[in-house]
DNA sequence: ACTCTTTTGGAGAGCGCTCTCCAAGGAGGT
DNA sequence: ACCTCCTTGGAGAGCGCTCTCCAAAAGAGT
C-alpha cells in the first residue's frame, strides 16, 4: 500500500472512459453497455479501486450508519452488565447488517454526552438515531426531534411527541404474572418493582396491581428496586421483614429476581414451594438462576430489530409519519413459580 | 428545520469575513483576532451552524470513528450472550469517549462479512480497527494488515505478524488455578478446557498442566468444552462418568463453570467440599453462581481500553511500530474453591 | 525614516464523488 | 427518406470543508 489510493479518475483513465461512466458502473445506476462495463470492471480490479466514503456521502447526504444511543440508567460503561443492552445491540446489529448499515455506539449519560450525540447527528455523521432509554425524563428524544434527526425509540417517550417507537405491552406483562399466581393458588403476593421513574416499571406494576385487584386482592405490597441483582436482594430482605408470610413475588426484571431468590433461599424459604417468584424479561440470568425462573418474556431482540427496521424505512421515505409498534409479552413457565 | 443546514459560507457572510477565518475559529487553528473571533462565534450561534462531517473528513482523511469488529466463535448475534463481548465493548467505549471517538460495531462471522469489514475500512469509513477474535485461524488480521488499515487485536494473532495487540498471560492464569488446588490440598484434579483452536484455551490448559506437573501430578484429565453453559454441563457429565473421584475442576471460563457446578450439584456433590471449582474470567456469572465462583480474573475492560488506546496512539503517529501489551491475571477467591 | 520580520485575513485550489445537462447515435414511425 | 424518441457516454458543476499561498498590516531593529 505504498501507492496513493486510486480514485474514480484513475480508473476512468485506465478504462479510457469518463469518471461518470465508472461511477455509473460502480453504483449500477442507468444502463451502461455490457462491454464497456466489463472494461471498467477490469480497470477497477487492476487499480484496486474502492470508492471513498466521505466523498460519496458528501454529495449523497447519506452515511450508511446510524447511531445506537444508549442512555443507561446509571450511565457509564456499566450498562453492559445488564444483559438487556447486549440483547438490544444484538437485535439491532442483526437487522442492520442485512441492509449494509452499521451502528455506531454511543452512551448518553451526562448532559455533555447528550449534546455530543445531538452534534454528532446534526453534522451528519450518521443518518438517524436508535435511542434506547429507560428514564421517562430523558431529554434526548425531544432534542433529536427538533434537530430534525430521524429517530426511533425503544420504549415510548416520556411526554407524547411525534416520534416513532417500539414498545412492549408492559401492563399485559404484569397481568400475565398475576394470572400465574392465581393459577397456582398464591394468596399472599407482593411485588418488587423497578425504578418508578421508568415507564416500563410503572406499567408492569399497574398491570399487575389491576389484575390482582380483579382477582380479589385489592392491596399488593410494593418495594422499589433498581433493576440490579443487589437491589433485588435488598428489596427482598425488606419485603421479608415487613411481610414474612409472603408466598409469591412478582419481580420486575430477572436480575432483581435472581437477587430475590438468593435472599429467599438464604432465609430458608423454598422456591417455589414456600414462595413463588415470577421474573420479567427472560434474559440469560433467568435460565441460569437456580431454580430457573418463571418469567415474563420480553422479545428484546425482535423489538430491537423492529426498531432498526422502522428507522431504515423512515430514512428511505422521509415523508412517512411516526409509527409505533407494540409487542406482546409471553409467560415462560420454568421452576420458580 | 425547514431551512437548509447552514454552511461555512453562510456563517462567513453573516460575520462579514472569509470562509477561511470561520474555519480557523471553528478549529482553533492559528491566531484569529479575539474581536473577530467573537463576531464569528455570534454568527455561528445565529445561524445554528454545525460543520459537515463528510466534507471535513473528505479533506482531513479522518473520520473520528473506529471499527469494533467482533469475530465471534459461533458468530451471529448470539455473541452478546457471552458477557465477554459486553465487557470488551464497555471498555472500548469507555476509553474512546474520552477522545471523542466513536466505535462502529461490526460482526464478522462469514467470509462475506469479513470482506465487508475490509471494504468498510478501505473506503475510509473508519480510521482503524479494533479486532476481537477468539479463533487463531481468523483471517481478518492478515487482510487488514495488507489493506494497510491500522489495527489492534484483542489476543495475539494466529500467526506472528507485525500487528499490535493486547493479551492476557493465560498460562499464568492456568498456574494460578493449579496453585489454588495445591493450596487447598486437592489431589484428584481435572480440567474442562475451552475450544482448543483458541489460543487462550490452549495457553490456559498448558499453564495449568505444567504447574500441576510441577506439583507432582503429571496427568490431568481434560475434557473440551465450547465456552457456553450447556457445553460446560455436558463436559462435567462426561468427566464425572470417566473420573467419578474427581475433587477439583479447573474450568476455562465462568460460563462453563456455571454449567459444571449445576451438574455437580445435581449429582449430589457439594461444592466446594466434595469438588472444588475454579473458573476463569471473573465475569458476572461468576458472582451470580451459587456458590459464587473462585475464578481467575481477566481484566477485560482494562484490556479493551488499552487496546483502544494503542489504536488511537497509532492513528496519531502512523510511524509507530506495533506494540503488544500483556496483562497479568489474578486469582479471585470466592466460595467454590 | 527605512527595511525586515512577524502576524493575521482572504482567495482559491482542491479532496473524490454524484448527477444534471448535452450531444451523439440508433431505432422506430410515417 | 425524414423526423422524433430513446438510449448511452461525456463534460462539468458543485457538495462543504481545509489549507496553502499571498498580501496587507503591524511591530522590531538599525
Amino acid at each position: 500500500m505504498i501507492k496513493e489510493t486510486p480514485t474514480l479518475e484513475d480508473v476512468a483513465r485506465v478504462a479510457g472512459v469518463s469518471r461518470a461512466t465508472v461511477s455509473r458502473v460502480v453504483n449500477g445506476t442507468r444502463n451502461v453497455d455490457p462491454q464497456l462495463q466489463e472494461t471498467v470492471r477490469n480497470a477497477i480490479e487492476q487499480t484496486g479501486y474502492t470508492p471513498n466514503h466521505a466523498a460519496r456521502s458528501l454529495v449523497t447526504r447519506r452515511t450508511g450508519t446510524v447511531a445506537l444511543v444508549i442512555s443507561g440508567a446509571g450511565g457509564g460503561s456499566d450498562v453492559f452488565v445488564d444483559p438487556f443492552f447486549g440483547r438490544v445491540t444484538a437485535g439491532v446489529v442483526d437487522f442492520l447488517r442485512t441492509r449494509g448499515v452499521h451502528p455506531v455506539l454511543m452512551l448518553a449519560d451526562t448532559d455533555r454526552t447528550r449534546v455530543e450525540v445531538v452534534e454528532f447527528l446534526r453534522q451528519g455523521s450518521a443518518d438517524g438515531a436508535l435511542l434506547v432509554t429507560t428514564h421517562a425524563a430523558e431529554s434526548l428524544p425531544a432534542r433529536l426531534l427538533d434537530a430534525g434527526v430521524p429517530t426511533v425509540l425503544y420504549a415510548r417517550p416520556g411526554r407524547p411527541m411525534p416520534v416513532s417507537y417500539v414498545d412492549l405491552d408492559h401492563q399485559a406483562g404484569g397481568r400475565l404474572a398475576a394470572a400465574r399466581f392465581a393459577g397456582i393458588g398464591r394468596t399472599r403476593v407482593a411485588t418488587i418493582a423497578g425504578p418508578l421513574d421508568v415507564h416500563a416499571s410503572q406499567d408492569r406494576l399497574t398491570g399487575f396491581r389491576e389484575a390482582m385487584a380483579r382477582n380479589g386482592f385489592p392491596y399488593v405490597p410494593v418495594v422499589e428496586g433498581g433493576f440490579t441483582v443487589a437491589s433485588g436482594a435488598a428489596a427482598m430482605r425488606r419485603l421479608l421483614a415487613e411481610y414474612p408470610e409472603v408466598d409469591g413475588v412478582f419481580v420486575a426484571n430477572d436480575l432483581m429476581a435472581q437477587g430475590a431468590v438468593d435472599v429467599l433461599l438464604a432465609h430458608g424459604k423454598r422456591v417455589p414451594e414456600d414462595v413463588a417468584v415470577v421474573g420479567f424479561d427472560d434474559s440469560a440470568p433467568a435460565l441460569a438462576c437456580r431454580p430457573p425462573l418463571t418469567t415474563v418474556r420480553q422479545p428484546v431482540e425482535h423489538m430491537a430489530a423492529k426498531m432498526a427496521e422502522v428507522l431504515i424505512t423512515a430514512l428511505d421515505d422521509p415523508e412517512e409519519r411516526p409509527r409505533s409498534v407494540i409487542f406482546e409479552p409471553e409467560l415462560v413457565v420454568r421452576a420458580s413459580a
